[in-house]
RNA sequence: GCUCCGAUAGUGUAGCACGGCCAAUCAUGCAGGACUCUCACUCCUGCGACUGGGGUUCGAAUCCCCAUCGGAGCACCA
């Protein structure tokens, strides 16, 4: 009917004819309906046997041929970046990658006090950026660029579209809620730059005024009437190079308008709880004569494994031992997924899969956790790791050396394990156990138990085929002069004996097998493992 | 209270701007099986969704209205 609209008005005698049509066709056999389409239509069997691709990734950006684009990232650095950070930085990251011109980060570190920026993090969301492969084009820090912000504060003032406002902030509320303009929204442009000068140089004490944007004070939507532009702040600003320079700060809603304009942002991807900021910000930009950029937004995101936290009351946390730090094992941020052993590709596939959507979503780490084991599989070597270890003695057979392959399927060599007359086993496996049981040690030789208490064993030959005949369990094991081994995983801390040649692969994830993936963090002494997924 | 968004399998996601190629994509998850000297990997099979109700239309996941549910904003936070 697309094809041929004439038919359009016809509809109604069309269908039946179609409909017969399919019942006569029904009738037939699959065999039937390939020989006939290959007589009407062989083109079509070619289509048919080819999967539709579906649109993979980020969709096309609203822009002319041709056009390049400017886009950002703009974090308060008052914490480390989190995975939630991500979705900011590689999306952004990767339209510019896709569209060609400039990605910009942007420090919006403009509250000295609630959101009191931390030092150390402006390093952190630069390297993180980096890491996952967001080479920033531009570093923007807004706390240095207070008096661009100034001079159009006193501009929009001129023009009668700011005032300084001495209200108290229930007091103010009162007003806008009622519609009405408070009693110094219609004090000349004189007196307000008057007043503006006394906030810049001190006068005022904090909360006693703030700068606000006239928008329309009868707007139905009460979020857009009249909005603070700048506070009072007189705690200085952790960067030294600010320091106690300033004693008004710009809010947000300010600063991202005029920086957006002034870096010359095309398109901005945010989430959408700044949805009404935007239409905020839209009144600055109609004073001043100039053109929001396009912009988008995506939904709130939960990750299963990770409660609600704050990043002051992470903060807290950290400060009072529960967490051993920023990239404890157990939190979502950046260093800590990194020191497990999460590759940046992954988050970036996962990211970018999970595209820009309103809808609030709510997902699960096993996703990301999927996409990276695709990365490690191939390339981790395999080891064997015995938590809570227990010892069994074996007898009936002699020393001797095992050398298993570091990967089941890559060849990539062996390690190579001295046995005595003892091994370790996991706990767990050894309560499975009763005297006459047999088992298989993974790459060594078989067992059956003559012992309990004390775990004794004796050796049964090392023939593959009587363990799949059997259908004999097959453990894993460690030396007696293994290392000890310390694994720090989300759901707690593992302790046990591994192989010594783990220790060669400091930095590297390897996978323990039965057990998981791990980063090998640290060799000296006791080898320390970040556990990175199953 | 006012305002603004959104709703597709367990979880995400494609399709929706322009109604018919949708008996709805892909991934992950789960279940079963094959392979395997790991509980990993790989492979095969299966499970599973258009929030509800009206309307427009020959035809609705797609357009319109209502309801329900979820989220956000109404800060001298970002």
């Amino acid at each position: 009917m697309g094809e041929c609209p004439h038919l359009r008005p016809k509809a109604k005698d069309v269908s039946p004819l179609i409909q017969e049509i399919l019942i006569e066709v029904a009738k037939e056999t699959p065999e039937q309906w390939q020989v006939r389409l290959e007589a009407l239509a062989p083109e079509l069997i070619e289509e048919l046997n080819t999967k539709k691709e579906p649109d993979k990734g980020l969709k096309a950006l609203d822009l002319e041929e041709g056009q390049k684009v400017v886009m950002r990232f703009a974090p308060n650095p008052n914490g480390p970046p989190t995975l939630g950070s991500t979705r900011g930085i590689i999306v952004n990251s990767e339209y510019v990658k896709k569209y060609g011109g400039k990605f910009i980060i942007r420090f919006d570190d403009t509250d000295p006090q609630t959101k009191r920026p931390m030092l150390e993090a402006y390093d952190w969301y630069v390297d993180d950026c980096k890491w996952l492969g967001a080479n920033p084009d531009e570093i923007v820090i807004a706390s240095d660029r207070i008096p661009v912000y100034y001079d159009y504060a006193r501009k929009l003032i001129e023009m009668g579209h700011a005032y300084v406002c001495f209200c108290d902030g229930a007091d103010f509320k009162k007003f806008k809620d009622a519609k009405q303009a408070c009693p110094h929204r219609d004090a000349s442009s004189e007196d307000n730059l008057g007043h503006w000068d006394k906030m810049l140089s001190g006068e005022y004490e904090e909360k006693s005024a703030v700068l606000r944007i006239k928008t329309d004070i009868t707007h139905k939507d009460p979020a857009l009437r009249d909005f603070g532009a700048f506070r009072i702040v007189k705690t200085p600003h952790p960067r030294p190079e600010v320091g106690d320079k300033y004693n008004v700060w710009p809010l947000l809603d300010f600063e991202g308008a005029i920086e957006d304009h002034e870096l010359g942002m095309t398109h901005i991807i945010r989430g959408k709880d700044l949805m009404d900021s935007e239409k905020r910000q839209g009144y600055i930009y109609k004073y001043l004569g100039w053109e929001y950029p396009k912009t988008t937004h995506w939904g709130r995101v939960k990750m299963h494994e990770f409660g609600k936290f704050s990043t002051s009351g992470l903060r807290k946390a950290i400060e009072d031992g529960e967490y051993s730090g920023w990239d404890d094992p157990r939190l979502p941020t950046l260093r800590a997924l990194r020191r497990r052993g999460i590759f940046p590709e992954a988050i970036r596939k996962f990211m970018i899969e999970m595209g820009v959507g309103e809808t609030d979503i709510s997902l699960s780490m096993d996703t990301l956790y999927a996409e990276n084991r695709k990365i490690l599989d191939p390339i981790a070597n395999r080891y064997f790791f015995v938590w809570n270890p227990v010892e069994i003695e074996i007898t009936g057979t002699e020393p001797c050396t095992t050398t298993p392959a570091l990967h089941p399927t890559k060849d990539r060599g062996c390690r190579e394990i001295e046995v005595d007359n003892k091994v370790y086993i996991c706990k767990e496996d050894a309560e499975k156990l009763e005297e006459g049981s047999k088992i298989r040690l993974k790459d060594l030789y078989n067992l059956e138990i003559t012992s309990m208490e004390p775990l004794q064993a004796k050796y049964l030959g090392n023939s593959i085929e009587s363990v799949k005949k059997e259908k004999m369990r097959i453990i894993h094991w460690a030396p007696m002069d293994g290392i000890s081994v310390k694994v720090l995983s989300p759901d707690g801390e593992f302790t046990g004996i591994g192989e010594r040649q783990i220790a060669t692969e400091l930095d590297k994830v390897v996978q323990f097998e039965r057990f998981g993936f791990c980063r090998i963090d640290a060799v000296a002494g006791e080898v320390v493992a970040y556990y990175t997924h199953k």
